[in-house]
DNA sequence: ACATTGACTTGTT
DNA sequence: CAACAAGCCAATG
């Protein structure tokens, strides 16, 4: 019978093996802590399957458990300040009990902080 | 199935 | 340095 390898995301399973939206979420909850990446590094790492957009999609449904706080845009900057569903401040709070340092202006120095796999 | 939106990035003006 | 435009893909109504 059909499997129906289905996007059931409702809730609990999203388990289509070799789905994008897998694939993203288990990049994402590679990030070790204390290092973040940027939206455009994921879309990279997976060969420019999806775009930085959709990746920002994703995240912003991502079940429990993936450190989406360890992504933040090219500049260095929390973009879920942008949005009303997450209150300001709450990533930056989460980065910087993980070790990450803020600048003045509020954004982060990626040349430090963005997690380059190579250097692991 | 179509239209709109959105936690983005890069390049040009 | 700031504003604008285009490319981009998935989720939602």
């Amino acid at each position: 019978m059909t499997p129906a390898f289905g996007k059931r995301v409702h809730g609990e399973i999203e388990g289509s093996p070799g789905s994008i939206r897998e694939e993203v979420l288990a990049i994402v909850s590679s990030i070790p802590r204390g290092k973040v990446v940027n939206y455009g590094w994921i879309s990279r790492m997976m060969n420019s399957r999806i775009s930085p957009l959709a990746v920002g999609w994703m995240l912003h449904r991502c079940p429990e458990g993936v450190p989406w706080h360890r992504v933040v845009n090219a500049s260095g900057r929390c973009s879920t300040d942008r949005t009303g569903d997450i209150p300001q401040g709450l990533q930056r709070a989460m980065l910087e009990g993980e070790g990450v340092d803020f600048r003045l202006d509020g954004s982060l120095d990626l040349e430090v902080f963005l997690w380059d796999p190579d250097d692991e």
